[in-house]
DNA sequence: ACAAAAGTGTTTGCACTACACCCATGT
DNA sequence: ACATGGGTGTAGTGCAAACACTTTTGT
């Protein structure tokens, strides 16, 4: 990766918030900066000259999840006039120069992120279980974290957040996509539960039920004995 | 204005598309290109290195309307990797030479705009009334067209209409910004022209009245006497 | 038999629709 | 008086929430 605008849009980026879902609570897939004190950031990237934007959504999100196809959305554009972290700066310098791989001049990497960048939001939903972390080249790790316990995020990558949950919230019913962040069999209730988890709130069951199969778009498939002490749930599968 | 990059963020623009209500017609705001046979644009631009997005795409919005402080909201993001217009580039060229004031060179105003450009969408309602007319540097005209009838768009510019669209009647009820596009006071019946204009469809006139009445943001003012034989309808104003 | 959770039916309330009627105004 | 459009009330309809009941499974 070289950072030149012969190769990349400059003052351009694109930060995506990955949604997931796990243990009854909707996650966000955050990356700690290396060698930096508490700071974590949105997986993010730059767009090549040669790429759309959407491609290069999907390939910020390839990266770090291995997913290929998942669900993306633009849903704001991020471009305030002093959208620029200092201090990060020169912390990442040093980290790029310590980097050594295909080695670019110190002087083009400051000029290239001293500037202000203007930043496209992308949410992507991701079935959690089908993911493989993977690091970024600055990140010391990435994790997923619940969207109501994030840790300390830089710039204004909180309020993508915000703007991203917000989106999804509205997109969740008329857009169908809750499916997209489950396995490709699910039962009734961990849909229900995904739902919940996505708008912080109770639904009622059988409503619930009802409501998701008037849809139409669900295919029933066989029922799942997890051996408990109660009647096994049908599974699901989405009917494209 | 000179298009480097020290003044510009370079392969980023931004087109607004202006909305505009009269004579029972919802319109978009459109320029007709100098010098060129039967092309036509939204009214764009660049965002300034000191200059928040939407500061700009308000500068964008006033320099073709006068309206200060109009309703805007970004929309989307049109960035396919093949975003560029060749044919336009050299008529462009021509007329931009033509232009003489702040001189530029003629290699600085290709190397401009014979890149690929991120354009980010952003709409825009206007109070059509308070509107004065004034084309900028590289329009021969600017005009106010039916949204169902307008003149032949460069590039992705007819798509970025339609998404605006889309936009606007999922915001219209939601958002209350309907009277975005009236005189400060107002009549039921022009508000629901307004509806009736943006969503293609009719509404029945007294369920509209009582649905406007019922989300309470709305002020009763005076009865207008227009001389006609019937009896005078109320004017609004919304109550913010 | 019982507990736990799945599946389904029934009623209730609310919002939106359609229909109907009265009112004000100028000719 | 009447035509025209404004304002309001009322009955019907459909969707979604609330309540209630039955079924399946393992202990």
């Amino acid at each position: 990766m070289t950072l030149h605008d012969t190769n990349y849009i400059p003052q351009l980026s694109i930060d995506c918030v990955v949604f997931g879902y796990s243990e009854g609570k909707l996650k966000v897939l955050v990356a700690k900066i290396k060698s930096m004190e508490a700071t974590w950031t949105l997986p993010g990237g730059f767009v090549r000259q040669t790429e759309d934007l959407v491609q290069a959504a999907h390939r910020i999100t390839l990266e770090r999840t291995g997913i290929t196809t998942p669900f993306l959305d633009q849903f704001g554009a991020f471009g305030a006039a002093d959208r620029i972290n200092v201090a990060l700066l020169d912390k990442m310098t040093t980290q790029w120069l310590a980097l050594g791989e295909e080695p670019m001049a110190e002087a083009d990497f400051r000029a290239w992120f001293s500037k202000r960048f203007v930043s496209l939001g992308f949410y992507a939903l991701v079935d959690i279980q089908q993911v493989n972390l993977q690091a970024g080249p600055f990140d010391e790790s990435v994790d997923w974290y619940p969207v109501d316990q994030l840790p300390h995020l830089i710039m204004d990558h909180a309020a993508m957040v915000a703007g991203a949950l917000a989106t999804l919230r509205e997109h969740l019913d008329r857009k169908l996509i809750a499916f997209e962040l489950l396995p490709e069999t699910f039962t009734m209730r961990s849909l229900q539960e995904v739902y919940e988890a996505v708008y912080d709130r109770p639904f009622a069951r059988n409503n619930f039920q009802k409501k998701m199969l008037d849809l139409g778009v669900l295919e029933r498939l066989d029922k799942v004995y997890s051996g408990a002490a109660h009647k096994a749930p049908f599974l699901y599968r989405f009917k494209e």
